[in-house]
DNA sequence: GTCTTGATCAACCATGTGGTTGAGTAGACA
DNA sequence: TGTCTACTCAACCACATGGTTGATCAAGAC
């Protein structure tokens, strides 16, 4: 579990960096050697290496050969342990703003709130 | 669209921090004010403080004020815009997955690949 | 062998980040 | 009025990050 929550740093880390983002949008696409990754870009070939670097430390991105040049390949795998992290608590938070949803209506129904419905707002 | 691209930038630095994304989890099961979220962890509360301007900044959080209290608020709205992102890039990669397994499940059936089947890969 | 191409490693620099402490602000309360 | 509570702001520090340049490596091309 503490491995996943490193895993959740790097990975949330990488991404929120634009030209990696960038490069990621792009590799979707299909797969691309350094040179060509890093043309559109105004930085050195070594800077966009070094963002490699970090996509490939966070299970984004993975490296092969082909004689000199090195193929980036996209791995869209990790992408899973993102939405699981922000499904979760996007859900959560949903359903207990529906509750408070519900509470608030009865309230305008009635006049002030009771202590049986403000204990709704703690259950599950 | 440059202004969204900021806004993601945020959004995933945010999140990169794991006691940050710990605030956000335990603010999803509910609202809490600074020194109750600050309790469990080992710093001061200024650094605290710190956290929360990030994920203010970042759209994650609202902060409102109940009298010398500053209560904190999940605002799982920008956890869309994360998700779209991915599953954008998510679903583009796989389909280009498919399709790859497609190709080499005829160089399978056959030999070695026609002009026809690489064309595949690149349609669409 | 030597050159060229594609990419990485190493050292360095400016800036950003997460932490600290100390001072200051806003509101409740005696 | 003064004091306590909850919090923020400001200055500082160590370390991480994104960029640079120069050297190096690995594998074709000549």
């Amino acid at each position: 579990m503490v491995d996943q929550d490193d895993r959740l740093t790097r990975v949330f880390g990488a991404l929120a960096d634009p030209t990696r983002r960038d490069m990621v949008a792009r590799l979707a696409a299909g797969d691309a050697t350094v040179s060509e990754l890093a043309a559109p870009y105004d930085v050195s070939l070594q800077a966009v290496s070094k963002h490699l670097k970090v996509l490939e430390e966070a299970g984004l991105v993975r490296r092969s050969r082909d004689a000199q040049r090195r193929p980036v390949h996209l791995d869209a795998e990790v992408f899973d342990l993102m939405t699981k992290w922000i499904e979760r608590y996007r859900q959560q938070a949903e359903e207990r703003y529906r509750r408070l949803d519900q509470v608030l209506a009865r309230m305008q129904g009635k006049d002030s709130p009771t202590d049986e419905q403000r204990h709704e707002g703690a259950a599950g």
